[in-house]
DNA sequence: AGCTAAAAGTGACCTAAATCACTTTTCAAG
DNA sequence: CTTGAAAAGTGATTTAGGTCACTTTTAGCT
């Protein structure tokens, strides 16, 4: 555990520095968590208790239309975040679904603990200020994306901005994140 | 200027609380700017020196495409932040135009004040940190929008939603936003 | 190795929305 | 009040991508 504790905090430190004991303070505001493939981090209508960082392993977070159709609004790998934020925000019971595409391992922090930790050492509220930075301006990227380019080169930017993840992930998944049927991305490529 | 600057302390203080002393020394990093109908707050090739918090008005924000197609990444009115965040984070060249759409005041924030008042006063990392992942779930919700919902209903969504702003804005600027074209809108609705 | 199930590919057909061309309406500026 | 420009509406046509149905390939699992 002290090996995966150490992941978590040079995860903080690349953006913001802390002493030991500012670290050991952190550290003891996150719980351990460990699931297999198939199972769930977040189900609709259930509590969100957490936000969650990846240790390691590969989520998906999605929703379910009317139809039963799955729209995938992030896949999360190692050294990511993960949540349904919306209703980890406002206590509300979960939106979307979260689950394991591989075993894997994460650390909770709780909504409490977030707001204890961010309050009481300065640096953590900044990490997380210039985390949710980053997370908007990538946003606003793939939004930008859906609206300027076609599912083609939408298809083959991702492929370039994170060719890793294409190998790990099923296609039909990918064309699901793309807003793409996965019979026309299969038309794509070659 | 007084009575402005009493506004944006009324905006930091719905999230965080600051003392007189903090809020003199926070807004000594704030420059004034004001702008007629049609001007750019923002171009693309042209350094990005601010982040703007809006006193009053309204701009629209957007990238053009090969085609010279006008595709907006956002509305931002009274009380908003607007600026081009990608290139300003990384204190870059414009990637992105930003406009006024009707006479507009703003109040300016530089990376290096940001960064000064955020690891001077923890109130205000906290204060960023909480916005900034308010906006980062507005985001995720568009997102979701566009992938799962018919352009008609996003129409209806956004109708619900932002009443106020459809009345201030062309229906074609709408639909570039809601990523549909001004002849597809103007069929729907009725 | 053999078997099942999921994933991926492919053809035929369909549809939502884009595009193009033109008309009508609204609005701001002299 | 008039006028020119921008915005909005509308019909005809095209097209990107969806859907359905089926086949082939790949990957787990006893």
């Amino acid at each position: 555990m002290e090996d995966k504790l150490l992941l978590l905090r040079q995860h903080f430190e690349e953006i913001v520095s802390l002493t030991d004991d500012e670290w050991n303070f952190i550290q003891s505001h996150f719980e351990f968590k460990s699931l297999k493939k198939h199972q769930f981090l977040i189900q609709v209508g259930q509590p969100v208790d957490f936000e969650y960082w990846i240790i390691k392993g590969l989520v998906k977070a999605y929703s379910i239309d009317e139809k039963g159709k799955e729209h995938i609004l992030q896949f999360a790998m190692e050294d990511y975040w993960v949540s349904d934020h919306c209703a980890f925000q406002h206590q509300e019971p979960g939106t979307i679904f979260v689950d394991c595409l591989e075993d894997s391992e994460f650390f909770c922090l709780s909504l409490e603990n977030r707001e204890k930790i961010c309050f009481e050492v300065p640096a953590v509220a900044n990490f997380f200020r210039i985390k949710s930075n980053h997370g908007y301006i990538n946003l606003q990227q793939r939004i930008l994306s859906l609206l300027t380019m076609t599912a083609e080169s939408r298809y083959e930017y991702l492929l370039n901005k994170l060719p890793k993840l294409i190998q790990r992930v099923p296609k039909k998944l990918i064309a699901s994140y793309l807003g793409v049927s996965r019979e026309t991305l299969s038309r794509f490529n070659s």
